[in-house]
RNA sequence: GGUCGGUUCGUCUAACGGUUAGGACUCAAGAUUUUCAUUCUUGCAAUAGGGGUUCGAUUCCCCUACCGACUACCA
């Protein structure tokens, strides 16, 4: 190993919104940057034009810092390597590609989109694959069958070019992935890609990539899988530049799998499913929302915590972990190599795990907040005791108020079934002697309530069932919900007794 | 089609030649409980198939099947 300092990228396009894929890919980068002391740095590769998004950016930085991940050089935090947009390094690029046209590892290649259409389409008629390599490169308009004037010339006048990389034909390139281990390919099945073109006189994905990392002093690739098949072309680059020395260890992950059916995660399964694939809310140009983890109601940690277990695994039993935990944790050797399929279910787990572990006065404050989105002042008291019984029973904040609507709001309806189940003949009269009993009590919470009903059942001998049961459906209209002297306590006893002698009256 | 990668309960995964193949999510049952939930207990459920190698294969090798990625002047 060398002793150099770890310095890693996590190198997305501005396209649309990052989604949890690329989410994790970042997180998988800073957990190892941080685990060695090293340096996480963000570059946006807006290498092409063409697809450039609005908003994309932000909304790449928004979602990293919304996941405690913090950039240490990126287009905001700046760095020695600046700039760190790929548009903005246009002149790079086209020295280096210039270099290795110079030194026979590239040529201009003049073929016009329609041409090389028309070869693909012919293949493919004859159930081949159109490949642009050693086997026809002689046969196309390149440099390679020019003399340097009439290449001259046709820059000189305007025509289309594009430099492709001149794969050599039949060696065996041995590649090291640190998750995958040893990975062999013969460089005859690769074809002549594009490095550069005229068009926008911006690199391709490949060429940005390999300089942007060498100039970036990148030490450790880690994206992914997608990317493996490119890795050959991209080892080759390093070579013809004579960057060998310097080249990153690499490491590719393992996608994230739709929950059911075949295929990767995508923006459409979340719709279709219920369930976010992005971690924050996006709103398309278009005028399409697609919802987030944030928004959805989804804590950072959980969020984190979730992603990083999916594809790596401590090997042991625990499940929960910090950011901290998660960053001295994590290795290479435990990263799987087959694709994880995700699980809203689970993922769903996991933020109850962190609503319950939060402390009941965090949670009164964050449902106080989500009561004002909706209108609703809260006391300090009442939301803690409402969190303080419903915390247990839900995954996210807004399930509090969503399964506990009627703590605000007096029953209108009783439901059928339960009335038939709870409502006897008798009960009107037994809830008349339980308001007799509350009204006596000075200190109305939910202890005095409880022991005083208690109390009078057991007196009366009467079935704890039957008048709990009862008072239940009187007080909430429904018969499952929180226990019964929690509901007294939080909306008070006028009120309870309010609605007892509403429920006599109407049942 | 070609190239590369992959394959343990429905899902996430553990077991890096010897385990009754373990845990978690989901689901189901039971106990506790005034309901619901919590909690506790239990249950359902997997090594893709076939050949090797070996005293012994989930684990190593080969073949097949299946899955995935890539196959653009996109990343």
């Amino acid at each position: 190993m060398t002793n150099k300092r770890v310095r890693v990228r996590f190198a997305p396009s501005p396209t649309g919104p990052l989604h949890i894929g690329g989410v994790r890919t970042a997180l998988f980068n800073y957990f190892f940057a941080r685990q060695n002391g090293g340096d996480f740095i963000l570059r946006i590769e807006d290498t092409d034009s063409q697809r450039f998004v609005p908003g994309a950016e932000e909304y790449i930085n928004e979602s990293l810092r919304w996941c405690g991940i913090k950039i240490d050089e990126g287009v905001a935090e700046g760095g020695k390597h600046a700039p760190y947009r790929q548009s903005e390094r246009r002149a790079i690029y086209r020295q280096y590609a210039d270099q290795l046209v110079a030194n026979g590892y590239a040529y201009f290649a003049f073929d016009s989109a329609e041409s090389l259409d028309n070869l693909r389409k012919e293949a493919e008629s004859r159930g081949d694959a159109f490949t642009y390599n050693f086997k026809i490169r002689n046969s196309m308009e390149t440099s390679l069958v020019m003399s340097e004037q009439e290449v001259q010339e046709r820059i000189a006048n305007g025509d289309q070019w594009v430099i492709r990389f001149k794969m050599p034909e039949n060696e065996e390139i041995h590649m090291t992935d640190l998750i995958r281990g040893e990975v062999t390919v013969n460089t005859s099945t690769l074809d002549d890609k594009v490095l550069f073109k005229s068009s926008d006189l911006l690199p391709t994905y490949h060429l940005a990539n390999v300089t942007d990392d060498y100039l970036m002093e990148i030490t450790h690739v880690i994206r992914g899988e997608e990317w493996l098949p490119s890795l050959p072309l991209h080892v080759m680059l390093y070579r013809a530049f004579g960057w060998t020395e310097s080249m990153p260890q690499f490491a590719h992950l393992p996608l994230l799998l739709k929950p059911t059916g075949n295929g990767k995660l995508s923006k459409r399964d979340g719709d279709k499913m219920g369930f976010p694939v992005f971690p924050l809310l996006w709103k398309s140009q278009d005028g399409e929302t697609s919802r987030g983890y944030r928004e959805d109601g989804y804590f950072p940690e959980a969020f984190v915590n979730l992603l990083a277990l999916l594809g790596w695994n401590p090997g042991t039993e625990q499940e929960i972990f910090s950011m901290g935990e998660l960053i001295e944790t994590f290795s290479f050797e435990r990263v799987n190599k087959a694709g994880a399929r995700f699980d809203p279910e689970k993922a769903k787990w996991f933020n109850h795990q962190y609503l319950v572990q939060k402390s009941d006065d965090e949670l009164a404050t964050l449902f106080i907040d989500f009561m004002n989105t909706k209108g609703i002042e809260v006391t300090p008291q009442k939301a803690l005791k409402i969190v303080s019984f419903m915390k247990v029973r839900v995954n996210f904040i807004h399930e509090i108020w969503e399964k506990a609507q009627f703590l605000f709001i007096s029953p209108e309806l009783y439901d059928e079934a339960s009335v038939k189940k709870f409502w006897k003949e008798e009960s009107p009269e037994i809830m008349k002697e339980v308001v007799c009993v509350l009204e006596k009590l000075e200190t109305f919470n939910s202890e005095f309530v409880e022991k005083s009903l208690e109390t009078f059942i057991a007196e009366k001998g009467y079935g704890m069932g039957k008048v709990m049961n009862a008072l239940r459906l009187g007080l909430l209209g429904i018969s499952n919900g929180p226990g019964v002297a929690d509901v007294c306590e939080v909306i008070g006893k006028k009120e309870t007794i309010a609605r007892i002698e509403k429920a006599v009256a109407s049942l």
